[in-house]
DNA sequence: GTGCCTTTGTGAAGCCATGCACAAAGTCGA
DNA sequence: TCGACTTTGTGCATGGCTTCACAAAGGCAC
C-alpha cells in the first residue's frame, strides 16, 4: 500500500515559506545588531522586503510567536526561525572544485555565521591540491569519500567544470550525502530523496538583459503600445 | 490617469516562463555541440530538467517555432530564444566590487558566451586598483557614473559588502542603469523602473539545511510520524 | 478595572502556475 | 494520394501562493 506522504514538511511549510525565512533572518539579525528588541510585521516586511500579510502568513507557519498589539521579539524570533532552518546545529560542508567561484565561497563570510563550516576543500587538479585557503588545505578529490564520512560532512557545495560535475555528484550520493548545491551550469541527475539546489550566475544575468531589451524596444510608454491598445 | 499596464511583458511572457528560457538555452547549446539538428519537447524536457508539458506552454508564448510530428530545430530554437532574451546583442556589464566573488564573476565564463561583456571592474580600496583580472585593469569606483557613460554599461553586478551596496546602487541609478544584480546581503530600495535581481549564496545552503534537518530529525519513514497519523 | 488602540493570525477570494489529455497539424512510407 | 503515426500547441482542471480585510487578542493609559 502506498501511502501518498508530503515530502520534507511533516509540519507542512510551504517550500515558498522555507524559502523566505532565510530573508527574515537576515533582516533580524540587522535589527538586532541595532539593538532592536520588537519589531512589528510591517517593518519586518518592509526590511526584508516583502508583503506585510505574506510575512505573517509565514511566520504562523512555525507557530503563533508573535504578541499583539506588540509585535515580534527579535532575538526570540531569531532563535525560532534558526532552529526550524536547522541552524542551531553545526553543518559540516565540503566544496569541491576549487577555481574562483570555489575559493570566493571558500572565503564567503555567510556561511560560517550561520552555522555552516567549510569542512573540506577539495580539488583534481594537483596544481591546486596543498593550496591554502581560508585556513585550510586544499585536498586530492580522490580522497572525497573519505572526507565526507571522517568528517561527518551532510551538504556538498558543486563547483567544479560542468563536465566533471556529475560524476562529483554520483560519487557523494554514493558515499551518503543527500544534499547538494550546484554551481556548475549543468542539469544533475540524482536518485529520489537527494535535494540539489542549483545556483547559476548567468541565469539572473539573463533574466535582467529580457526585461532591459522590453525596457529599450518595447517598454510602457512607448508609442506602438498604445496604437496597439487602441487598435 | 493612471493605467495599470503589465510591467515588463507587452507580449505576456510570464514570469516563470522567462526565468526558464535560460534553462532551455543551456540545454540546446548542449544538443547543438553534439551535431543535434532537430528535438522533441520531451527530449529537450529532459535534458533541462523540467516537465515536457510545460516545456511546450513556454515556447509557445514566444511563437510557434516547432513542427508537428518532428519537434523542434534545434538552431532555430536557439536563435529565436536568444532573441527573446536579448542576447543576440551586446550587453556591457560593470562589477563594483572586487573581492573573491568579484573576481570569480569576472572570470566566470558564463558571461561572456551570452553576450554579456565585462566592460569594468571597480573598486574603493586603494589595494586592489590597478589589479588586472581577466584582461581588465580594476579601476577606483570614484570613476564609476563615468565608466557607467562612457562605455554604455547598462547592467550593474554589485559585489560590494553589504555595508557599501545600497550607496552603489543609488549611485548607478543616479547614472542611468536601471538593471542590477545583487550579491550583497542586503535588500536594495530602488525608485519603480529599476529592476534588481538577487544571488545570496547563504540561502541555498539555509534551504538546504532545512531539508536536511527534516530528513535526519522527522523524515517521512520515523515512527513519530505514523503514530501522529494514528493519533 | 475598563476601554481604547495596536497588531497579530487567518478565513476567503483571486491569481498564477502546473500538468493532464487531446485535437490539430504535419511527416513519412507505401 | 492516402492513411497511419508522431509530436506540437492548448483548453481545462487542479493546486498552491498571494493578498485583502477583519475578528480576536493583548498591552497600556487612566
Amino acid at each position: 500500500m502506498i501511502r501518498r506522504i508530503p515530502q520534507a514538511r511533516e509540519r507542512g511549510i510551504p517550500d515558498a515559506t522555507v524559502a523566505r525565512l532565510p530573508l527574515y533572518l537576515r533582516a533580524l539579525n540587522g535589527l538586532a545588531e541595532r539593538g532592536t528588541a520588537t519589531v512589528s510585521s510591517e517593518d519586518l516586511a518592509l526590511a526584508a522586503g516583502v508583503n506585510s500579510a505574506k510575512l505573517r502568513k509565514d511566520l504562523s507557519h512555525l507557530g503563533s510567536y508573535g504578541t499583539r498589539g506588540v509585535g515580534y521579539d527579535v532575538q526570540y524570533l531569531i532563535y525560532q526561525i534558526s532552529r526550524e532552518l536547522g541552524l542551531t546545529q553545526d553543518w559540516a560542508v565540503a566544496i569541491v572544485g576549487v577555481g574562483n567561484l570555489g575559493r570566493a565561497l571558500a572565503n564567503y563570510g555567510g556561511f560560517v555565521s550561520r552555522g555552516f563550516r567549510v569542512a573540506g576543500l577539495l580539488d583534481a587538479d594537483p596544481a591546486v591540491v596543498g593550496d591554502h585557503i581560508a585556513g585550510l588545505t586544499v585536498e586530492h578529490s580522490d580522497g572525497l569519500e573519505a572526507v565526507i564520512r571522517k568528517r561527518g560532512v551532510s551538504i556538498v557545495v558543486i563547483a567544479t567544470p560542468a563536465t566533471a560535475a556529475q560524476q562529483v555528484c554520483d560519487r557523494v550520493i554514493a558515499a551518503g550525502v543527500t544534499s547538494i548545491l550546484n554551481f556548475a551550469p549543468v542539469v544533475l541527475t540524482v536518485p529520489d530523496g537527494v535535494d540539489v539546489r542549483k545556483v547559476d550566475l548567468s541565469i539572473e544575468l539573463q533574466i535582467l538583459a529580457f526585461h532591459e531589451q522590453r525596457k529599450v524596444t518595447g517598454g510602457p510608454m512607448m508609442a506602438e503600445d498604445w496604437a496597439g491598445e487602441a487598435g
